[in-house]
This record gives structure tokens, sequence and C-alpha cells, in this order.
DNA sequence: GCATCATAGTGTAATTATTACACTAAAAGC
DNA sequence: GCTTTTAGTGTAATAATTACACTATGATGC
């Protein structure tokens, strides 16, 4: 690769890092995966994951490397959210911030979170402690953005297991939605598109009528998005 | 500001531009403005708007510096697009674009692009020519983006004159979306939103009957919206 | 000044989607 | 076999969307 200044740019330039907002659901609130920082600054607080971008390393490859090296997540549903510029956003120095979102099967990851060094925890929403550098800001666009595309693409089933209750699906919608829907209601319209495949599996050792499992068909999805179907709760 | 080697980066660092994708309306089909590029690579190719990001400058400063820099252009909407990052799309370095949409009055501008030593012009989405760099890949993603928004954001309006017909604002929609809409039906729905502020003043001189004008009530919408009221055609 | 042309502007009925609401079915624990 | 708990279902009332055709008005040309 030739060099910089031979192209009329040696200016100083900021440094790159990628952050992660990575949530997960298990039932009950929407959370999100927090570490500690070990370093100044803000040393001790909790943050996003992220870390700085190698110079032949795609934005959203880098991500990908935080989410493995940070919180040993793979092959999880990302997102790019937006790009942080502010001067001063980071005290050190210009630092500007490609920021992605996650979605991950909580369960999955429930483990591997929180081993070896680095300290790992799941916060609920309405539970975060105070987060280093514009991290807060960054959870909220994050936040808003899940909640604007939760609506009208089919992104929620990354955040539950490949097999689910309706009765789960649900719980996951009301709860990033923060909304109360009706149980009839709901099922009507999540059925009626066609995108979801029941399983012959029910619930087990529940100590009541056992739910049916289903699973998100990706094959009908794509099939019905080619006819101009477009995905909406 | 502390120098960066002290805070274990010091790795090389990818540069940073910014690009700008902007839209413009004149009741025809949307159009794109776009400017020759003087230098290599791909000199004589046209090009989005766009230049370096300066160490002490965010990301939307330098696309509102390029705007007025490149094509005249100020006070318009603008908003974040993406961050294009893929390790070649560059052939000099490695070079990230940070992306940029903007709406704008094409009649406001019209004289002022294409000044001076800078080559620009407004294309029509359907007869781009071949564009520089992954810039084709840029507005693509520019105009899903704009297609999106337009029917849950009243974003249209900033492409048209504060003044406007509801017949002019049917055919931005209809071009946007490259779809037909009933009249009949758009106006009730349009009208029944309650942002419209009918106006006193009629076209003039056509030879019809002259279509009264029409304002976006921004005050409006804004008390709407903290109502819990959410724009959608 | 009257006819013509072009677009503005409007109402209604049929269809479809959304909402609100209450009971029966089944599995486990005692 | 009784209790508890959640799964699973139907229907009527309301609201939103669609489809569709005519009258109104201003300018132009004769």
């Amino acid at each position: 690769m030739k060099t910089l200044t031979k192209y009329h740019y040696d200016y100083p330039r900021p440094a790159l890092t990628t952050d992660c907002v990575i949530f997960g659901f298990d039932g009950g609130e929407l959370k999100l995966l927090l570490i500690e920082r070990e370093k100044k600054p803000f040393k001790n607080r909790w943050a996003l994951p992220g870390g700085f971008v190698f110079i032949e390393e795609a934005t959203e490859d880098c991500a990908k490397r935080i989410l493995l090296e940070k919180a040993g997540i793979k092959n999880v549903f990302i997102e790019q959210l937006y790009t942080f510029s502010d001067v001063k956003r980071d005290p050190r120095e210009r630092i500007i911030s490609v920021s992605y979102f996650a979605l991950v099967n909580k369960h999955q990851y429930e483990l591997i979170a929180g081993r070896d060094t680095i300290k790992a925890e799941w916060f609920e929403l309405s539970k975060l402690p105070k987060l280093a550098f514009d991290h807060r800001k960054i959870v909220k666009t994050a936040i808003q953005r899940l909640r604007g595309k939760v609506s009208y693409q089919p992104i929620g089933f990354e955040l539950l297991s490949e097999k689910f209750t309706l009765t789960q699906l649900q719980a996951l919608y009301e709860s990033i939605l923060e909304i109360d829907i009706d149980k009839r209601n709901f099922r009507k319209k999540i059925l009626g598109m066609g995108l979801l495949q029941p399983l012959e599996e029910k619930e087990k050792n529940v100590a009541h009528k056992a739910a049916r499992y289903y699973s998100f068909d990706k094959k009908a999805y794509k099939e019905l998005t080619q006819k101009g179907f477009h995905f909406e709760l």
C-alpha cells in the first residue's frame, strides 16, 4: 500500500475505535452486557466493550473481533449503529467511535461472559450503572434504533433461542417496546404472517399446559420479501 | 491535548473522510448533486462531494463544511448515513468514509451549484453516471434510507420550498417511493394529520385552476409528537 | 364573452385491519 | 381428583384503507 503523504493528506488523524452495544433477553427485562474498565481513564467504570480499529480491518470486523475477545460472543446479529465523533468525547485525545449493536441469545453466552480476566456483567436497561465516556449516549441511540427496527424487521428473533414459544416472543416485544400486547391479537397477527414454523416439540416440566415451540422460518421470510411482503408488527 | 502514544495506541491510523449524498427535487424525478473530480484517482469521474475530516472537527461539521465549500449549500437538513470502511474502498490507502445525506430545496441552490472552478451537476437517479470509489454503494444506501424514512418522518418537506401545493407534495412522495398514489386518499390522510397550514396564497399564471399553497407546521408537529403522535404516510 | 383545456378539489361505499374482550384445555403438584 | 397456572382460541364493534368519478376554477384562444 502506498504511503499517505503522497496523496495530499498528512494532517494529524483522529484515532478510531468501535464500541459494541450488546443486547440480551432472558424472559424478563431487556439487558445489556457491560465490562469494567481496567485502565485509566474511567478506571473501574462500566463501559461498552470496545477497541481500536486496525489499519487493515473493516470496522464491522473490528466489532466482531471485540465481541469475541471481550465477551466471548461470535456468530450473532450485528449492525452498524452510528459514528460518534464529538471532539471531546474522549479525554485523552480525539477518538472517533464507530459503534455497533449486537443481539445475542443470552442463555447461550451466560457462561462465557465474566470469564477470564475481563469482568463482564449483564445489566437491566432500567438499572444501568454510570458509564465511561459518552457510552450512555451510545446506549440511548442503540435502544432507540432497536425499538424503531423491531416492529418492521424480524430481528427480535435474534434475541431468542432457535425454538421459542409465542408467549416468550410476546414478552420480548413487550419488553423492548415497553407496552402491553393483547395475547390473541398478537398471535393472530404473527401467525398470520406465515413466518413461524410450528414444531412438534412442546415445553416440558411446566406446571401448566405445555406451550408449543415455534421457529422463525428464514426461508419463508426471504421468499415473501422478494414478493413484496414487508414485516410489520 | 495529550499525545496519543502515551495511551497505548500508536498503530497506523486510517484516514477519515466524509462524503455527502445531496438530494434535490424539482417536480419531476428525484435528483442527486455530483461533482467532477479534478485529481487522481478517478480523475474526471463524477463523485459525491467529500473531503478529509480535520483533527478537531466533528464529522457532521465536516459534512456541513463540504456542503458549503463544494456545493455552496448551507442550512439544510443533514443526517449521518453510514460509515463505509472496506479496506480497499480507496485505491490510494486505507480511507474510511463517514457519509451523510442532505435534503435541499433544489431551486434555492440551482444557481450556486456549478459556479467557480468546481464542476457540479444535478443527475436524475435513473441516469447516474459512473461514480468514483464506492460511491455507487453509498448512493444506494442513501436512497434506501430516504425511502425508508420518508414514510414515518416528515423529512420530505425539506426537499420542497417553504410554500408548496398538495400536488407537489404528492409528486414528491410518488417520486421517492416510485409508486402511484390516489389523489383523494393522499389529501385526506395528509390533511387529517393537522400538520399542514393552508395559506391564503395560490398559484399564479397557471393555465388551470390555481392550487392553494400550504406550509409545514413545525410547531404543530412538535406538539403532536410530544403527545405521542407519530407521523405515518 | 364564450368555449376549451388543464388541473384543483371533493364524497361515499366496500373492504380490510385493528381492537377489545372471556372462556375452555392441559400439565404438574398436592 | 382437585387446584393452580398458563396455553390456546372466536367474535363483534370500530377504525383505517382502498377504489373510484365528478364538479370547480383560472387561463387561453377564437
